[in-house]
DNA sequence: CCCTCTTGTGACGATTTCGTCAGTTCTGGA
DNA sequence: TCCAGAACTGACGAAATCGTCACAAGAGGG
C-alpha cells in the first residue's frame, strides 16, 4: 500500500508511459484518433512491443491521455485558487484562466473539446472543482440558485463551447470573452451584477508562470 | 438546375442512401465510429458494393449522418416555432423542446453529444436557429447582452451539457431540468425574472405530433 | 420486347493493423 | 562481479479492412 520511493526501475517505466500518453494527446488534439498503434508509438519513439506493457488497447491509452490532460489542467487551477476562500471568485478564477486556455494552450484545449460534453461529468479537471464550487456557493447562500447542478451543467457548457468559438474565430480576444462569460455565469448563479463584474475583472496572476504545469 | 419530379430510380437509390445513413447514425448513438464499413453495409442491409455508389469514405458518410440528424431536429423546431414572432418565445420553445429531445429521442440526443461542441458551429440543426433567435433578440431590444456571440456560446453550451447530465442520471425529469435552464438563460440574456419564468413554463405543443419527424 | 443506362452486389487481391513472442537491454541486489 | 527479474524491442503470422471490378438486377425509353 505505501508507496515506496520510485526506484530508477520505476522511473523508466514510468518515462515510456509519459511519451505514449503524450504522443496519444498530439493525436487526439489532431482529432487522429483512429491512428495506428504502431503511428503512436513512433510518435512516442517507443518500440512496437512496449505499447502493450503499458496500455491493453488504444482506447485505453487514450482514456489514459484525456485523464493525464485534465490533471494537470486541474493542477494549475489549484495552484492558482490555494488562497481564495469565495467560491465566487474561485470559480471566476478558474473559468477565466481555463478560458485563457484555449489560446495559450491549444492541444489541451483540441484534447477538451474532441473529448466532448463527456468531460462534464470525469472525475478529472475542471468538472469536478467547478461543480465543488458552484455547489459550495450555494450551500454558503453565496450563489442563489433552483438547482446548483444545473447551475453547473451551464458553466459546464459554456467552458466548452467558449473553447470552440475561439478556435473558429482566431481574431477575438480570449481573454475578454472568457472574463465576460464569467460575469454573466456569476450573474446567472445569482451574484449582483456590479459584484460579479469586479470579481470577473480582478487581475490574475502572471500566466506564464503558472501555465508551464499545462501539456505542451 | 431545376430539380424534376423524382423518378422511381431516384428513390431507389435515396433509400439506400437513407439506410446508409440510419445505419451510421445508430454507430454513432453508440460511439462506434471507427466500426468498418462492411459492418455500416450490413446494418443497412445493403451491399457491400453499394456504399462507394453514395459515399468515398467513411468520414463522409458520418458527416452526412450527423447533418441529417441535425436537419430533422431544426425541421421540427421550424414547425414548432413557425407563428411565433417574439424571439424570446422562440428560443424558449426551440431549447425547451432540445432539452426533451434528449429523452425522447436518445438515438439523436448521442448522436449530438458524441459529435460534441463543433455542432455549435454548424449550419445545421438547433445551433444556427438559436443564433438568430439571440442575434435577433438584441437587435430588437429585447435581448440586452455585451456580446451576442458569447450568449450564443453559453446557450450551445447548457443544450449540449444538459443532454450528458440527462444521459448520466436517468431519474432527472427532463422537462423540468430543460424549462429551469431556459430560465436561467432568459434571464442571462437580460429578460426581467418574472416575465423569463412565465416563458419558459408555457405549455407546449403536443410533443408526440412532432417529434416524430426527428429520427428513431 | 429489346436495348441502354443506372444502381446494386459480393468476391477478391492488396494493404493495413493487430497482438504475440523470442531475444536483448537495463536494473538492483547478493 | 554475477545473476534474476523487469522492461524494451522489432519481426512475424493472423486477422481485419479497404477499394475495385465484373456481373446481376432494375428502370426507362423506343
Amino acid at each position: 500500500m505505501a508507496d515506496a520511493a520510485p526506484t530508477r526501475l520505476d522511473r523508466r517505466k514510468a518515462r515510456t508511459r509519459a511519451a505514449l500518453i503524450h504522443a496519444a494527446q498530439t493525436f487526439i488534439a489532431d482529432g487522429r484518433t483512429n491512428a495506428a498503434i504502431l503511428d503512436l508509438t513512433q510518435a512516442a519513439d517507443v518500440g512496437m512491443g512496449s505499447f502493450y506493457n503499458h496500455f491493453s488497447s488504444k482506447d485505453e491509452l487514450f482514456r489514459a491521455a484525456v485523464e493525464d490532460a485534465l490533471d494537470r489542467h486541474g493542477a494549475v487551477l489549484d495552484e492558482l485558487t490555494r488562497d481564495m476562500t469565495d467560491p465566487a471568485e474561485v470559480f471566476a478564477c478558474s473559468f477565466r484562466l481555463t478560458g485563457r486556455l484555449h489560446r495559450r494552450r491549444p492541444q489541451l484545449s483540441k484534447v477538451l473539446l474532441n473529448t466532448g460534453p463527456a468531460i462534464a461529468t470525469s472525475a478529472h479537471g475542471i468538472a469536478p472543482r467547478a461543480r465543488r464550487d458552484i455547489h459550495a456557493g450555494v450551500r454558503t447562500g453565496r450563489f442563489t440558485v433552483a438547482d446548483a447542478e444545473l447551475a453547473f451543467v451551464i458553466a459546464a457548457g459554456a467552458a466548452l463551447c467558449l473553447g470552440q468559438l475561439l478556435h473558429t474565430e482566431p481574431d477575438r480576444d480570449d481573454a475578454q470573452a472568457a472574463d465576460q462569460i464569467t460575469e454573466d455565469l456569476l450573474r446567472t448563479f445569482g451574484v449582483p451584477a456590479d459584484e460579479a463584474r469586479e470579481i470577473s475583472r480582478r487581475p490574475l496572476p502572471d500566466l506564464d508562470r503558472l501555465l508551464p504545469g499545462a501539456i505542451a
